[in-house]
DNA sequence: AAAATAATAGTAATGATTACTATTACTGAA
DNA sequence: TTCAGTAATAGTAATCATTACTATTATTTT
């Protein structure tokens, strides 16, 4: 993988906030480095930097865009049901969801999603 | 709310799998009871219902296509990675989700997602 | 029955993402 | 330092699930 300057620039601007952004989001600040840089670059590099691990790409249910982290660490999220928001949200291991109901970086929380991803028997029975 | 014939076939559609199907796999089977139902009545009815609480809508992070549910009470889904098969997946209140190691369905686990939902301290403070 | 209202079928629009393509930039031998 | 091979880019078109629109039809109320 080249580091080229689009790519660089994309994953320093990531790197430099802590909101989650959009692509579009993205593209909108890596434009005032890169002003001739397309939308499209934009979505293959973060595709491609998720893939090599150096990015995380969130994807919320509910929630249409794509939403991209430059923290790769095992964490999880809160999102804000009123504005959209989407600030990081630590997990204690030996607590369950129900029991998260401090107001972790002064959010009320209000519920959480939980949904589990496997393979299904007849996968399972598939390919071993 | 009027339950039209269309309102009331998409129901009972709906009841009859314990799949979690799409809106267009809904619009497949209805079409076999009302051959001239059109695809844009499906969405609209499927989100009356869940407006009513008589069904619910999932929103799966990764997915893109909504699914829906005629089981209202609370439970999650276990989503197979290969097939894209979704499944019932009941929640003991008192385990964390690290703990859910045995197949439940058949399934092998893989992981899961947990995201928690709530209001940012800017927009608690707006509204109170 | 007439008027008011709700719902429908069919079609068009939306919008985020992905695919395509001709061009440009980099790489690493000869 | 060429020069061929390859990777990446900019710009644009296509995709596709969902939503919006609109003229018509069905149901309820008066
Ligand atoms: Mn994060
Ligand atoms: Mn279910
Ligand atoms: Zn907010
Ligand atoms: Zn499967």
């Amino acid at each position: 993988m080249r580091m080229t300057r689009q790519r660089r620039i994309i994953l320093d601007e990531l790197r430099k906030t802590k909101d989650h952004p959009t692509a579009d989001m993205l593209y909108q600040s890596v434009r005032r480095h890169l002003p001739r840089i397309s939308l499209g670059t934009v979505y293959r590099n973060l595709e491609i930097l998720a893939e090599a691990g150096m990015i995380r790409k969130l994807e919320f249910g509910g929630a249409s865009r794509m939403r991209f982290d430059a923290t790769v660490s095992r964490h999880s999220h809160i999102r804000c049901v009123a504005c959209g928001r989407i600030d990081d949200f630590p997990l204690d291991p030996d607590l369950n969801p129900e029991e998260y109901t401090a107001g972790i970086n002064g959010y009320e929380v209000l519920g959480y999603n939980l949904e589990f991803y496997g393979r299904c028997p007849a996968c399972k029975a598939k390919v071993k």
